[in-house]
DNA sequence: GCGGTTGTGTCAACATGGCTGACGTAAAAA
DNA sequence: TTTTTACGTCAGCCATGTTGACACAACCGC
């Protein structure tokens, strides 16, 4: 039972290691976020609203349903979100071809603008930690987080056929 | 300025690269907090409440500018919180020995016990991560993470001095 | 010992971003 | 034709953050 490197409980290391790992997520996140969030305030938005521009300049023309499905929020919330970025042109809906029903969503030029905005800080933090760790490591970063995050949302980060593409 | 290998200019490669490490984190940091999430609801906790549980548990007799530091919100934030957790019996507080103005944390033994419930599905989930991974990957995700966090934490996570005990 | 600083608490008001439940409409699909 | 789907909206609630102001005890430096 005794570890003979270091005389100590390898269930204790283990413990140590898992909740290095935990917090190192929870300051990551944070550190990540609060300066998309300084910016935001001033223009009176929110943390959601960067979620929203961030998905739609990603994936342009996706539909309301695809966009709740990568957020996990309720329509209701995403409404609030969107219907304000929408009178704020900062978003544009456009009715789907092949499905009228759906709305497609798109950024406009003042949405990409502000998109780039706030997310040069966050582009710039993870340049930064990925030029300092090198490309091993970052490979070991890709992994670990993949194993993180949900089976079904995996295939995102493989694989990058055109799900979006199909559909419309 | 061409990518002989790909034909793809290579800033655009950068760039895509970035993103996902962004989306990384998105999808992680989602995924990671949605169980406790859910048990929380179950008692009329929030995510809130587990953050400060979870830092008690991990620095016990920490004080309460300590844990702002480490939480970054208001003191008014913390204080609603933390007098719902005293209140309902997971943390106790005592006055500081060398300073009488501070309160020491601690958890209670339900404290404990609610810790260990909350954080259980998280320790899982990064555990599988790591295993699936292997150390050379885990090594890579420290590295990275660590170069996401501001300056001032990232000593938290090297020499483990016990900075608190210093204090009191 | 006095005066400033620090650690903590508290009251009040407000914003953001989640949630549920209910209801409606148009379009697609069976 | 009926049912399901995609989307929207209204209303209300809750959790969690914010700012600003005030208070008090305790510590620290001079």
């Amino acid at each position: 039972m005794a570890d003979v490197k270091t005389g100590v409980n390898p269930l204790f290391l283990r413990e140590e290691e898992l909740r290095q790992g935990m917090e190192l997520l929870f300051y990551a996140y944070r550190d990540f976020t609060a300066e998309p969030d300084a910016i935001l305030g001033k223009i009176g938005l929110g943390r959601a609203h960067h979620r929203v521009i961030y998905f739609i300049g990603r994936n342009p023309a996706i539909t309301v349903t695809e966009l709740l499905s990568i957020l996990r929020i309720t329509k209701q919330s995403l409404s609030r979100v969107l219907s304000e970025l929408v009178r704020s042109g900062f978003v544009t809906q456009r009715p789907g071809v092949r499905d009228r029903r759906q709305r497609l969503l798109e950024l406009t030029e003042k949405g990409v603008d502000l998109e780039r905005q706030l997310s040069e800080s966050q582009r710039q933090r993870i340049a930064k930690a990925y030029r300092k760790a090198g490309a091993v490591a970052v490979e070991g970063f890709r992994e670990v987080m993949l194993g993180i995050i949900d089976d079904e949302d995996r295939p995102k980060f493989t694989a990058k056929l055109d799900r979006a593409a199909l559909k419309r």
